[in-house]
DNA sequence: CGAGAACTAGACACGTGCGTCAAGTAAATT
DNA sequence: AATTTACTTGACGCACGTGTCTAGTTCTCG
């Protein structure tokens, strides 16, 4: 139980051949991680993938667990980015828009980090500490606030909230995590980005039609309270 | 080489015992890989859980591969179960409906297997055999045409017919795979009956106006083409 | 340039998971 | 009842994955 090997992390001055070789194992793993889950990655590989011998893997991080513990701590931080967009002084449709394009892009372009996140949810969270739990239902919290502002104000249909978030989160995220499905129900054999703008418009037509009402026909009346 | 053990699957009479014993195992094994996927399953524990002995599981199945792929094919045929709502007699508003109450009641019902599932997809479907891959795909290209049907007859707004199918599978799905977190983020322990209910209430309403529509004002003049 | 720290390297101990074997008991068939 | 087949059982071999140990090399800084 002596992991005194790695310097208390967090607080220490992080040399450069460090930094630059934790990088190098999270990259590596967060890959392996998604490909193969927890059980099915070793560190063996992880050492491979990232240019480095197995026992250097060993000398900055103590278990396999830290290292997977550490790639879920940096994702975390980019949970909350796409909510941005969703605050009062914006119109819902704008807002829901941007918002549903942002978090498509991410998918894209994040495909591997995301599908790690899904496997760990998959699994029930089981290496996802309580505060990180307690982060996302406040993020979400205070966003769902501002729906029902929207919704209050008229300027939206009277959904629940969450789950109307939740309608948002799992459209956008099925095209990174099941990418593979999606593509083989589009006759492609990867999704390209004339997919994901596919996907885009016919989720916001369908969604944006659905809480605000029609959308190139602004004539049809006030917005019902 | 020489896995004459098990008498050719699929032809043979099947005995009650061994036909009670196969469904022991898969019944456990469906369960163990939905929580810890493949390589975190162990077949000693697949023994346990099926309440037999671990030679017991190789005597009717040669590898823990085998298992595996024996719990696939029986979710497959599952997969288009709720599809058939979806057929050209009925109006889309009523055939959407149904076929989200459908799928979330599966989600509600057979969460395990819908985890499974799911968990082999975000691996890229490494088991999934080409045939049943084909499957998914044929099954979903004869579904399109209904919606797309439905479109050339003005009863539903023109949205791509296999996005649209992805977003009512993503969001139905989630409260099975993400279960746990949308558990958290409704502020609940675990999901309920009634939290499936919102659910499919949000989701009907936002999708079925956004592509349908609005609801109950069907005076609002006839379908736009 | 020299001492001490940070880092790299291969070999190894230990546990455990997959799959096998040989021998037993129960079930079916005549 | 006898014989054959279906099933059950515990003990075992082998491979491999995690994490350690010890010794070496490269940085860093006075």
């Amino acid at each position: 139980m002596t992991k005194t090997k790695r310097a208390d992390a967090g607080a220490a001055p992080e040399p450069r051949i460090r930094a630059r070789n934790e990088e190098k194992i999270l990259r590596a793993a967060v890959g392996l991680f998604a490909d193969k889950s927890f059980h099915g990655t070793h560190i063996k590989e992880i050492a491979r993938v990232s240019g480095l011998p197995k026992t250097n893997v060993y000398y900055y991080f103590p278990t396999k667990e830290s290292i997977y513990t550490a790639v879920i701590e940096r994702l975390i931080e980019g949970w909350d980015r796409a909510f941005e967009h969703i605050v009062p002084q914006r119109e819902p449709r704008e807002a829901i828009a941007a918002y549903i394009r942002a978090k498509l892009e991410y998918s894209r372009r994040h495909a591997t980090e995301s599908r790690f996140f899904a496997n760990e949810i998959l699994r029930g969270a089981q290496f996802l500490e309580r505060r990180q739990r307690q982060h996302i239902r406040e993020v979400t919290d205070q966003r769902a606030h501002v729906v029902e502002e929207w919704i209050r104000r008229g300027h939206m249909a009277p959904v629940d909230p969450r789950h109307f978030f939740i309608m948002l989160w799992s459209a956008t995220q099925f095209y990174a995590d099941f990418g593979m499905l999606a593509a083989d129900v589009l006759g492609r054999r990867r999704l390209t980005r004339t997919d994901f703008d596919a996907a885009a418009e016919t989720m916001t037509k369908v969604i944006l039609d659905g809480c605000c009402g029609p959308a190139a026909l602004p004539a049809i009346g006030p917005p019902r309270l």
